[in-house]
DNA sequence: AACGATATTTTGTAGCGACATATTTTGTCA
DNA sequence: TGACAAAATATGTCGCTACAAAATATCGTT
């Protein structure tokens, strides 16, 4: 008796990722539904479920309560991107890691800031400015705010030993995080620091972070030239 | 009789986390075994399953049979980015879509292409060049790469009509998919196409497509200064 | 026909049990 | 001591059941 290999959740996805690939279902297209598909296929229907999951996430399908399962009518593509701490990226890349504390003030929120966190009144921060070095070569130049409400113990780190990014990072987990990724021109003050040519071209990441809705930190970190982004694998 | 509200996955979740972020199990520390956590919150080890799941897919966490689950000694950022078809992106932002054909030609890959694709021999292609307009002024130029082995039958498409991105999202589906962002300068053709000055900053997304292995296509899309790419909420 | 209450349908989630699988630990033998 | 085999252990997955929650469909009333 040949004995039927038990279906992965996997496979149920790919079957139905499949189906709908090769065109038996069209976009705005509503799936059977998940006890139907579970039957065809000789699976339980929490294994449909794990996929339809799946499938949902990754953007493929969207799926209500009653209405089913339909596939999305404008599909998306959906890409996950891991950002590390600074220094562990230039350690997996070959590179020394150093870094150097440019400035470090206490002041209000600006507009701008005000407006990354959402916030609507003034808001005591800490801006520090720093560099991180590649076997001493300037890498990314870090313009960041730090709450001074929500992480008021910041002042009595001495970021000239630990940058503030692995500081926060290892000290301050967040809950929220938003991320932006811009291009600039490099004007003469970045080109100065960053030590390359006034107008080239910077990939810019931006990202604020709270914890419980309280803001902690935003910072826009200025790549040097040549730098990258690359989706995991 | 108190009825005590049965806790979600979520829940559990949230409780892990917040042991994490509290100091109590810091980096690299092994958390529980999941039983364990389950009796002590009084909880099915599947419900700690899919908690640990979660955690472990936002990068908080590392999970190894028989290893255990452990805290992320080096903690990562990790964010999902959602990429609509261009029409779609315009129209979402209120603009009216256009687009227009620069040139399409047959030609095999050149180097950068076939590094994009892993490619080793030379393979046939259909290079295009298209404009994507909002309100009729030039919103994202794209240099793209379309393999003529995989999807012989684009030769057939009125790219004029319908843009290659439209087409191939919705007629050729993809098994995989490569990402990646960088800044570039202007140069005079690239400006004189996007109606804006040499040298101004741009941001370049890159995305090259592949289904089973097989090379669909790779695109440049130069977007019009000031873009910004968002995570989703 | 319009509205609102109610029933129905479909997905979402929790719990339990059983096995599968990967990895580490331990044990055995040369 | 080293190499290999076997046992132990923690997570991963599947099936099943029961119920919860959300969205839609239906029906009765005005």
């Amino acid at each position: 008796m040949m004995k039927t290999h038990r279906l992965s959740w996997r496979d149920v996805r790919d079957e139905i990722h499949e189906a709908i690939l090769s065109g038996r279902y069209g976009p705005g297209d509503r799936l059977p539904r998940d006890t139907d598909i579970a039957e065809g296929l000789n699976c339980a229907r929490s294994t449909v479920q794990r996929a339809m999951q799946d499938l949902s996430d990754s953007g493929l399908v969207e799926r209500r309560r009653k209405g089913g399962t339909k596939v999305r009518s404008e599909p998306v593509t959906r890409a996950t991107l891991d950002i590390p701490i600074t220094r562990r990226e230039v350690e997996q890349k070959g590179g020394r890691y150093g870094h150097q504390l440019i400035h470090s003030t206490r002041t209000d929120a600006p507009r701008g800031v005000m407006a990354s966190f959402e916030l609507t009144k003034t808001h005591p921060m800490l801006r520090v400015e720093a560099l991180h070095l590649s076997d001493g070569r300037p890498y990314i130049l870090e313009d960041r705010w730090i709450s001074l409400d929500t992480v008021p113990e910041i002042t009595r780190v001495d970021l000239t030993t630990q940058s503030a990014n692995e500081w926060l990072v290892l000290n301050r987990p967040y809950n929220q995080c938003d991320l932006r990724f811009y291009a600039i021109s490099a004007n003469n003050r970045v080109a100065d620091l960053l030590q390359i040519e006034t107008g080239a071209a910077l990939l810019v990441v931006e990202r604020t972070t709270w914890i419980d809705n309280a803001p902690i930190t935003t910072v826009q970190a200025i790549t040097r030239p040549g730098y990258q982004l690359v989706t995991r694998s």
